[in-house]
DNA sequence: GAATAACCGAGACGGTACGTCCAGTCTTGAA
DNA sequence: TTCAAGACTGGACGTACCGTCTCGGTTATTC
């Protein structure tokens, strides 16, 4: 998290200098301006010169804390993910899966921040550092996060023994974004229904050997 | 289709002049340098100018019968995958499904045009009409033939009847491209045995409701 | 002279290309809104950005022409200095010293191109670089010209045979430009006519040995 | 004099309380970094960063004593020229003026102070504020020392009497600054001997009309 | 000897201009 | 009419400095 506020616990000791002291107005307007511009304009119509305009900041207050529009984007990201993307306990598995997938669609298809989330996938498949640094400050603590539901299925017998709970997780968000990133079919309730449903349906019992 | 090759009845009665004669030396040489860039480079890296320069062609020339980067990456694309995808017959449904899924693991992940697909998705997510295009264009085609192998199965009455056949295919192909464009992981025979057992699992019954 | 129109006879013989075809309306408007800029702010409001504003022109048409503001001046000054700066010729060593200086002072003290020229000449103390161009595109022309007025008077009988020409030279031009640049005393008329009867009466018989 | 070290008494009565407590380790450093620097790179090479960053002083600092570079560079001229350019006193308008041209062209052309000079007198004419700052801050006092040397030949007689001083001030020196701002020729003893007998000669006997 | 205030280093900040790259349009001359 | 070539306007890039502005820490009087 490149640009995290003075993280942790820096205790400077006896000869430690006072850190590079940020303008906290400078970065939220940077990340608020960012937000907007992508909004308006798609990921393209994100400048660090436009940013810069309308965050009324200098590009090199910009270039100092954030190497990319990328990184920029991903800060807001992070900073609203988090609340909206809250790992569900309503006592089920079933009940736990919908829910998370509602809250996925919802953040997907209806959030400015999840056209965040889209363009960073986006892009992310345009350049592998870019693809790295999105596994590492979004992918990684998100697969965490959704792998609780699964192991508490486990842990209640609602999943047969031995499961591979990292297919499962592909096996019930794959298809999701498989609509929002691929075929632009819309994540409505019968879809996210059917598809808890077959989630479920295909867990219920061990894998069969597939040969 | 905006760089067809002469496409349809140009109509042009007795009198008329064969309005275009198009180059296609020239054709040929941008979509490989495209092609060429792309892998080399990465999408930033593949500019108008830079085709140009390694095709030995004009700007002027490809923009006359290309409007963007993304549509010359999108023809590419189209004569790539046309022999690397084809609908596989093997008799059953498990066997479509399992030869289906490693033809598209293989394309994804280890041949060119995988990659120029995995750009044009990215770049889709930038652009609402690039998004569109790139629906039309490859998206479209591409649903109909994975239908062909559901509805198949359908028919030998592997899938119970009353199937959402457009979910079955999402719950087939979304977690290769989850894990091919979100998480990294990789697509070895494991996972495609492990999900096309888990596919199989859930659509032998009917969807329960899901109350 | 990196500016000149197509110069001299390209010929270009059978296999030969045409020359990059440049657009005169730009280059005039460079060399006009240089010329104003430099007046109107002086040589730091002289901004390559601020010459592409004026002219209507891209910073790139500018690049691509002139490596720096300072060859833009210079062709501004060599243009203008052409028609203000001929050599005087009339018919006296007397006259044509007094016409050379009143021509040299007005140039320098009352006119647009006089202050380009300044000006440059000052950027020259910067620059060794910038020195050697100014020296080679302005200065070495500039003295051939002055020298023709000596050689006619030596001709004539009104310079002692053996005298130094380049000395004489810098004792007419020194004083002037030794006032322009570094005391801003007046160029007026009683100025040039005691400089003019100063050089005549140190002229007028051999240099004595100084020991 | 922006920065003239705690110029005098600077009284404070009874009552005062000193008002600044000056660094003179930043001050010395701050000088001697812009010295180097211009030297090595040249007055575009001079800035106040680069300034502060080799001379260990933060920009601030700069900007409390002096307001612009040319103030800085004005300051080393004037300590270092101070020694290096005295009123010659040999007895003879010859010898004095010879030996004042011969300490100028050195300075000129072989010190770095000259360097410094060179490059004020540059900067000057691009910035009228400037330009008079060099007149008064080094100039004006330049001028009245020199003007010493014709004050006394005139007295000896060794100028015939109603010469105008500036004009030869100018006839002397001019000479040798167009050479090294203008022409580049060197100021070797040759010329400067040749320079010397000229301007005697020019001198030892009233302007005549130069009707 | 403590208080205090100007000085100091460091460096973040809003800006301007730099020189470069590429976009997309236009024009020329050859095939 | 198409093509290679490349000049054109224009927008954004990432960098270098500008001059201003806090920050704490240091230091030299003054109480």
């Amino acid at each position: 998290m490149p640009s995290a506020p003075e993280s942790g616990v820096n205790g400077l000791g006896p000869a430690g200098r006072a850190p590079r002291r940020r303008s906290d107005r400078a970065r939220l307007a940077v990340l608020n301006a960012a937000d907007d511009l992508l909004v308006e304009r798609g990921y393209a119509g994100v400048t660090i010169e436009g940013i810069a305009a309308r965050a009324g900041v200098a590009k090199q207050t910009i270039y100092r804390w954030w190497p990319s529009k990328f990184e920029i984007l991903m800060d807001t990201l992070l900073e609203d993910a988090e609340s909206a993307l809250a790992v569900p306990d309503t006592g089920s598995f079933a009940g736990d899966l919908r829910q998370h997938l509602r809250q996925l669609a919802d953040f997907l298809s209806a959030q400015p921040a999840g056209r965040v989330l889209l363009a960073l996938i986006g892009q992310a498949q345009h350049d592998t550092g870019e693809a790295r640094a999105f596994q590492q400050r979004f992918g990684d603590e998100r697969r965490a996060r959704d792998r609780v539901i699964f192991e508490r299925a486990l842990a209640r017998g609602d999943i047969a023994p031995g499961a591979d709970l990292d297919l499962l997780a592909d096996l019930a968000d794959g298809p999701l974004y498989h609509r929002v990133l691929l075929t632009g079919l819309p994540l409505d309730g019968v879809f996210i229904d059917g598809l808890v449903d077959r989630v479920l349906a295909s867990v219920s019992r061990p894998a069969r050997s597939s040969s």
